[in-house]
DNA sequence: ATCGATACATCGATAGACGATGCCTCAGCA
DNA sequence: TGCTGAGGCATCGTCTATCGATGTATCGAT
């Protein structure tokens, strides 16, 4: 059984949240979450690059070309207003669900 | 924006969760996970009974017809110990994801 | 020269959730 | 008597998301 490296449903949340730090591009994103969650959040970049294009799309984030400190191109995303309400409407709701699910799992 | 009514890849561990309680038929699932999550998870049809097959196929549960108080026949399930083992590690591994994302959710 | 890390992106397969639909039984009510 | 709603099963098609594989390119270090 491959054990999943994301809960589904929960990678928009993560990138947003994450953007909230500061514009950054692809890479640093999945660079980041992994580095803060102990390397548990193994975003595979099949599953990234598609949901950087929703949010775009979404008008969650706006996007620029830049280039990196070490001279690479790189694709930098930055929250909008929309982008931030989006992210506390997917916070409460997220901790609305592990909420109820956890309300049935401490049952005895 | 339709909001979900699951955290998707969680419905297997809340059906397992449920079944601990005692054999239960699929519309019996359905209302306890309703009745003990404040409304909030709401499991369809369509997402409940796939997911009972794919326990059954799994082993993790057995089920037999029987005939409710009613006098309706339903099908009731029942949790193996294969079952319990996995109930086990689908929670350890909720916990874990959950964790990771609510360690990236605090950070200011 | 090659290799690993940085950086982008797409494609196809797989899986899961969901709404709609269909079939059946039973109790209650008009 | 006939209808309706609740209890019960199940499947089908659609949609969406994750994921592994693949491909391109640059840069620094060996």
């Amino acid at each position: 059984m491959p054990q999943q490296e994301l809960l589904p449903g929960t990678l928009d949340l993560l990138v947003l949240k994450t953007l909230t730090r500061g514009p950054l591009h692809g890479y640093g994103i999945a660079q980041y979450l992994l580095e803060h969650s102990g390397q548990l959040l193994q975003v595979g970049e099949g599953s990234l690059y598609p949901a950087l294009q929703r949010l775009l799309v979404n008008g969650w984030t706006e996007a620029e070309w830049k280039l990196t400190e070490t001279g690479r191109r790189a694709r930098v995303y930055k929250l909008t207003a929309a982008g931030r309400k989006r992210l506390k409407e997917e916070e409460r709701e997220f901790e609305r669900m592990v909420g109820a699910i956890q309300s049935i799992l401490k049952t005895v």
